[in-house]
DNA sequence: AAATTAATTATACGCTTGCATAATTACGCG
DNA sequence: CGCGTAATTATGCAAGCGTATAATTAATTT
């Protein structure tokens, strides 16, 4: 009676597939991507390595899905502030830009997992398609907020606005993620709400809610 | 007389110290960081694979290095134009920040290089202590060339200017890098000067040289 | 209650990895 | 010219990797 076969049981396709993105996801915020193996992951997810082939066809198409789910996730962080945003354009971009540069979205273990998902994107092409369109959600979003502003620019400026101003976000983004202590306390907030404010011709400080930062 | 043992030449310390960082580069730079093996490395370097254990205690410090390198060789990059730049204070900021949004800074393999080292920041101190240098090292820069400005700004002020730019910069530059289709030529240089421009209070577009972007 | 099917486990294979150790060889120095 | 030493090669190991395939089991259907 020494071999006794691991008892299971079943959760279907669609619970099954989301607990090993789940576990991948935690394992690579964890320990980066080189400790996120497919025992790692079934271990994780309480199944056996066998499994992860039945439901992906490859490791990587699993990487792919956690980092859609990831990049989702961060882009619906800065997104459901403004449900309880009162609907005057500069507070909505105002409120917006505040929630993507500071926790949870600025957060160290995010862009360790970003860090970890980007570098694949040069050899695999599917992984770049995610990126881009994971990218450009976001961009939209934040255009749709700059098109809603009570002032003049055509399709061109517009969309220029919109890519430069994603780009001082993500770079705030970036070095306060990686570098915390380098940056005080609501200082990437302040900072990017200025550069938004300059890149747009406005003042969306006057537009913050009343608790500083 | 089958087992002829390999020729080789000795080049010490220096020269093979630099021969190793410059295959782990290449290798990463072609098919990422999976693909720079230690065996792949040796043999890219003409060199057999326990050599790399005598010049580098560990893998890992081989790669902090090369990343070490490769950000020195980037910043170098937009340093190099400043040397044929007139001495008036915009054109030389506006000249760098040029430089850092073309190639050869702007480039998928070194953003693939740069992404690959990134995710290795949050296991290893060391290794993010060499990040946090060379970040340093251009926002120094980059505060430099901004301080010169004929304009009126306490250190709070400059420094915050710094890190906006900075941050704009580095946005600009990772989405170019990584999705090389998505912009017009000269789109990125163009909205970089823009946005640093509006941050700062002034017209760089009109300090760059006569052939267009 | 038996049969069917899909989900899950079990096992194993071939390959690659980083690293350690011992044998060799090129080169500088006396 | 010979000797010593450091640079380099050669060999091998233990571990981990992703993946393939076949056996088993839980749930659903009849």
């Amino acid at each position: 009676m020494i071999g006794e076969r691991r008892k299971f049981n079943r959760l279907g396709e669609d619970g099954r597939r989301a607990a090993l993105i789940a576990a991948a996801i935690a394992l690579i915020s964890e320990g980066g991507p080189a400790t996120a193996t497919v025992r790692a992951i079934a271990e994780r997810a309480g199944v056996t390595p066998g499994l992860i082939r039945h439901y992906f066809t490859t490791k990587e198409a699993l990487m792919r899905a956690a980092y859609a789910q990831v990049m989702d996730a961060m882009t619906q962080a800065s997104v459901d502030v403004l449900a309880s945003t009162p609907n005057r354009p500069q507070a909505r971009l105002a409120v917006f830009v505040a929630a993507s540069l500071r926790p949870p979205v600025v957060d160290s273990r995010a862009m360790g997992l970003w860090a970890g998902f980007l570098h694949q994107m040069r050899e695999d092409s599917e992984m770049r398609a995610v990126h881009e369109a994971s990218y450009l959600h976001y961009r939209d979003l934040l255009q749709g907020l700059i098109a809603a502003l009570p002032r003049v620019a055509d399709a061109g400026q517009l969309r220029a606005d919109a890519i430069a101003c994603n780009a001082v976000i993500d770079g705030l983004w970036l070095e306060g993620s990686a570098l915390p202590d380098a940056f005080r306390p609501g200082e990437l907030v302040r900072i990017g709400l200025r550069s938004v404010s300059a890149i747009l011709g406005l003042d969306l400080m006057a537009e913050m809610p009343e608790r500083g930062i």
